[in-house]
DNA sequence: CCCTGCTGGGTCA
DNA sequence: GACCCAGCAGGGT
């Protein structure tokens, strides 16, 4: 105890530090109080915000943007070993690490910005010694500091591209790093051009590869504890781990929208499956049936599935009130799958001259699965056509997505089965300016009217940007959103939304029918 | 609210 | 060109 001038006393305590560092070891051994995991091949290592934000501006910044109680994030190509020794170096301010492990340690360091690895790190007591900061300043691993340093500069001279976060980004349009420095800001090339799995021409452009993402860390992925992309059904094709780590790349940039996102919340629940976590641009194959809804939280846990052999009217009944009543059981037939991935909206500028101004559209991309598109399709050309609405400011602002075979509770109101031929379930209307929400478009075309009034014969579509005039041609319309094809033929198992089609189609295919009927009848 | 026909755009072979 | 998708709108219940 230190008598001052002033007449106050410092009170200090001695073993401060020492103590503060055995609790923290003793609460990592225990792992008490985590409120962040992180995930890396294949294990989970429970941490602590406090602790890693201290470490790394990566994660500091990472955490100020995602509104997540209990964030999961997924560390790609970074090795357990090396995540490992760096917690250790976190927490304990120091760690044992060989000759030859210490280049990827950097390496990994570099990617997590962690200070005194990768990042330049100071006394934060001293004022004087920051506006001096040198790269290779004070690091308690750093009794060989020349090696440290020689190694970062080996880094460094590699051509891999680093970003501002030390971690190169491989996907198409944004890299990790400018999704944390701008994370509401994201935008496409075209933001009509459907990023769903199939090759639509913007993936075809990417310069993505596998191999690619393997030459380089990854960057995490933090994942609401909600955004459970389990489930995924088993259903990869062949041919689709391409397209679908694609689109993982996709969900990441995704979920980063959705975690920083101030507007959109991903409350966590429980943690995820390992299997679930990966976010590595696979589908887990071996997760065996689906099982939609499984990790959903509330109510969408028991009411939101659309697999084939479900109980259709868990989807809602007839009830007007009801969004999607059907005339018929809801399911995709396989080769709808595939074709209901075509189609492309190409079309320009957006937007209503009477709600899209004031509404916050959404637009969901079902990463992981080819089997549908949204706000692509031609039919809403005509709208976008003339229409005027500043395009990329609209989608800047208003895009939100989620990961593949993510569930996710957004404030969308707007839930994500998790398998190729599970719809989309869109059950709620929500109205983007106020809380209200509804499962049932009379009432929302109400509420609109009523509340804001809107013009009754201008009804947004809060998925897409499309404006109905009528309340009936709405109701089809958000088939597209739900993956509603209630009309089927009798002949084949082709499926489709409008009534009307079936009608073209069954003709068609009756003709074929009686045609080959009769070949093979003259063949006998 | 539903059925229906028309229509135009996209995809694919 | 065949086929599919989806918006639009008239008409009936």
């Amino acid at each position: 105890m230190v008598k001052m001038s002033s007449g106050l006393l410092s009170l200090k305590w001695n073993h401060h530090r020492s103590t503060f560092l055995h609790v923290l070891a003793n609460i990592r051994r225990k792992e008490s109080y985590s409120d962040v995991t992180l995930a890396c091949a294949g294990k989970f290592y429970p941490a602590h915000k406090l602790v890693l934000s201290t470490c790394s501006e990566y994660f500091e910044e990472m955490f100020e943007r995602t509104q997540c109680k209990h964030p999961v994030i997924v560390l790609k190509d970074i090795g357990a070993d090396d995540l490992e020794a760096l917690l250790s170096y976190m927490y304990d301010g120091e760690v044992n690490v060989l000759q030859e492990n210490l280049s990827s340690l950097i390496k990994a360091a570099e990617c997590l910005k962690i200070k005194g690895l990768a990042v330049a790190d100071s006394d934060p007591t001293d004022r004087t010694k920051e506006k001096k900061l040198h790269p290779s300043s004070g690091s308690s691993i750093n009794a060989n500091s020349n090696i440290n340093n020689s190694n970062r500069d080996v880094h460094r001279n590699e051509k891999r591209p680093v970003n501002g976060s030390g971690i190169k980004r491989t996907n198409v349009n944004s890299s990790f790093s400018e999704d944390v420095a701008q994370p509401i800001k994201r935008r496409r090339p075209d933001s009509r051009t459907p990023l769903n799995t199939s090759a639509s021409s913007e993936e075809q452009e990417a310069p993505v590869t596998s191999n690619e993402s393997a030459a380089a860390p990854e960057p995490a992925s933090p994942v609401g504890e909600d955004g459970n992309n389990g489930g995924s059904g088993g259903e990869s094709q062949p041919g689709d781990d391409a397209k679908s780590a694609e689109a993982s790349e996709e969900a990441n940039n995704f979920l980063q929208d959705l975690n920083v996102d101030a507007g959109v919340k991903a409350e966590p629940v429980e943690v995820l499956d390992a299997d679930d976590l990966t976010f590595d641009g696979r589908e887990d194959e071996d997760a065996g049936p689906d099982h939609p809804g499984e990790d959903l939280p509330d109510f969408t846990e028991e009411k939101f599935s659309g697999g084939e052999g479900e109980d259709p009217s868990l989807w809602g009944g007839t009830d007007e009130t009801d969004l999607f009543s059907q005339p018929s059981t809801s399911n995709f037939g396989e080769d709808d799958v595939k074709k209901d991935a075509a189609g492309g909206d190409k079309s320009g500028n957006t937007s209503s001259s009477t709600s899209a101004a004031q509404w916050d559209l959404l637009e969901l991309h079902h990463l992981s699965s080819p089997d549908y598109t949204l706000g692509s399709h031609s039919a809403s050309r005509s709208f976008y056509r003339n229409s005027s609405h500043d395009k990329s400011t609209h989608w800047a602002r208003n895009l939100h997505a989620v990961a593949p075979s993510a569930k996710i509770n957004m404030n969308s109101g707007i839930f994500w089965q998790s398998t190729k031929r599970d719809p989309i379930v869109l059950r709620e209307l929500r109205c983007r300016l106020c809380q209200f929400n509804t499962e049932s478009p009379t009432e929302y075309q109400k509420h609109l009217v009523t509340q804001h009034q809107q013009d009754p014969h201008s009804i947004p579509c809060p998925v897409c940007e499309y404006v109905a005039v009528r309340i009936d041609n709405f109701r089809v319309h958000l088939r597209r959103h739900t993956g509603e094809k209630p009309f089927a033929c009798d002949f084949c198992s082709y499926r489709c939304a409008h009534s009307s089609n079936l009608k073209v189609h069954r003709k068609r295919c009756a003709e074929k029918a009686t045609s080959t009927l009769l070949n093979t009848e003259l063949f006998k």
